[in-house]
DNA sequence: CTAATTTATGAAAACATTTGCAATACTATT
DNA sequence: AATAGTATTGCAAATGTTTTCATAAATTAG
């Protein structure tokens, strides 16, 4: 119970009270099983009474698992990764692994930089979300082999294990719901879609989609908004009342339905009588506003902890085997969105 | 350019690459300006060549700095503590220092266990949530004498180094406001107190407040629910629709106002006409809601940076001396809250 | 009761750095 | 030209572990 406070406490230090070597010391934790179950007991009572911590630093050059995942997110601030964040974190937890995180803005150069200093701290994996990097980031993690892992998106052509959705159907079956429910005049609100391959996937299969039944929209009915509540309300208000109101609007992601729904209640406009509105994403929340925002579902929290289990095993395992998994989308309708032809 | 991949690629190969010796290499990254420019570039290429990326646990071993910091939240899920987590990652990232994160949901046990987690990692400082901590977490730090700040809460008599507001004031703010108003039938929601120092504060001043003018909120008036929209929403339209309906809500925190605010607007009442609505938080949407949630501004974002900044200067100083700092709050009138008193 | 195992422990090398000290080479001063 | 600095570099010890190998003790087999 009491504490030494009497100079460093490590590994001899224990070995010293507890009268045996640094040696058994280290295998009472490594390999318990190898030290007598006598010895073992006066060593844990040496590391209570010391209050020994096991110096992680010290296993790690030793050639030991640093036990640290690092996870690089665009953003930390908005809903978007919170989900993601929470579920990987517990995940890897539960593994023995702790999470180094950073965010770097949609800057793929500074995600460069966040990897870069994960690998100086020795990380036994980065996860990075999203499929589109720089070249450098690539070729960094190419030639330290470090096990890394694309998180969120999902695609066959992956070079990086990954776990997510296909993002580029999630824009259609967003655009396909709002075609079957007869909407031809759809406006849209996505966010800058460089160095967001989320957002470029989207909008490119809505683009197709809507192409394919020969809707096109018209320019002013397209505006950029970023994934802040506040800035879409901004722009889906100029969107609402300048030119004419489209019948629906499609928006890059919940967050900028959010505001587009706030902006048009804000009009006055009756959702879904007077305008539709359909998200993507289906983050916590989204299920309560009223009415219900109608999104296509992409399943954050079984993403991140998927992707945390799958990554584990993986860094963990003798002869590590390529993975990629695939999430399912599902569309969720609730009430921001109503159907044009009448039965 | 081209990548030796012959063996380890560490200190001594960049070394014998560059001719010199491993302390010499040390030297350029630790002391530059104790290395001759010419050896330095020779160095500098050798590095480049190899790909060499320095390793910070065998720096750690030495007694140096980790360069990590660990920072325990009770949840990273909620937009609660989003945006204290993204200010006071980015500030410790330009002070050169990494972010540790973990999440204990609101139980201490499992913060002592994370804060123990992040010792091994031999972080250079761990940054907790609150004031209130268990009594094993409070005499590990103690007994590893490991820098330590409370976040998010301010108070005078805090035993460690601390940046945050004054959630007792925040709790009066929100009373007062409602009382200025005219408000006698006030219903309250929030979250379980046990663990949660900050809920608690608020709790216990505004029953202060509310108890010295005299006024008492009969038990069907106070709920509980957890920081969820979804659940307080839920939670709220139990409160509103049994027994006499209160002319405001006081909610323990934006997350709650939320809820609140959909509740009633699913019950058809307009806020603030029918029903005057209060927070607690300013979370980034509270602004954006229709109608614009009037509520206590906690600054979740100068509270992130400042305590980074402060806690990195703190660690990396000489002789540190103790801080704490208190961040003003503010009440911030939007449209959710209406006067009584006819003028 | 001796030989052959098995179990338990210790000694020492290894891991990738940093740094105090010593040695060398160079420059400025008289 | 000899002396005193100063600038640059290398050597070796130190940091806190883990693990291989060897040794000693205890157990089992014959």
């Amino acid at each position: 119970m009491t504490v030494f406070q009497k100079g460093k406490v490590d590994i001899v230090a224990v070995a010293k009270a507890a009268k045996v070597s640094p040696s058994t010391v280290s295998r009472t934790f490594n390999h318990p099983d190898l030290v007598n179950p006598a010895t073992r007991k006066k060593i844990n009572k040496a590391v209570q009474r010391l209050g020994y911590i096991r110096n992680r630093a010290a296993q790690t050059m030793h050639g030991k698992r640093s036990g640290t995942i690092g996870l690089v997110v665009p953003t930390i601030n908005h809903a978007i990764f919170s989900e993601v964040i929470q579920a990987f974190s517990d995940s890897i937890d539960k593994a023995g692994f702790s999470l180094l995180l950073a965010s770097h803005g949609y800057d793929l150069n500074r995600e460069y930089a966040m990897v870069r200093k994960f690998l100086e701290h020795r990380v036994d994996g980065v996860a990075l979300v999203g499929l589109e990097h720089s070249d450098a980031t690539n070729r960094l993690i190419k030639q330290q082999k470090i096990p890394a892992l694309a998180l969120w998106n999902y695609s066959e052509e992956s070079p990086l294990p990954c776990v997510g959705a296909d993002n580029h159907l999630a824009g259609r079956l967003a655009t396909e719901h709002l075609l079957n429910l007869g909407h031809r005049d759809i406006g849209l609100i996505f966010p800058e879609t460089q160095g967001n391959d989320r957002a470029q996937n989207r909008l490119s299969a809505v683009h197709d989609a809507l192409g394919e039944v020969g809707v096109v929209v018209p320019d002013e009915h397209e505006t950029q908004a970023p994934y802040s509540v506040s800035q879409a309300k901004q722009a889906a208000l100029v969107l609402l009342t300048t030119s004419k109101r489209p019948t629906a609007l499609l928006c890059g992601n919940d967050v900028i339905a959010q505001g587009a729904l706030f902006a048009a209640q804000k009009l006055g406009l009756r959702v879904p009588e007077d305008l539709s509105i359909i998200g993507i994403g289906d983050f916590k929340g989204s299920a309560d506003v009223e009415p219900g925002l109608t999104t296509i579902r992409i399943p954050a929290e079984t993403i991140g902890a998927l992707a945390g289990e799958k990554f584990t095993d993986f860094i963990t395992s003798d002869d590590p085997k390529y993975f990629s998994i695939r999430c399912d989308l599902e569309c969720v309708i609730r009430q921001t969105t109503r159907s044009l032809v009448t039965p």
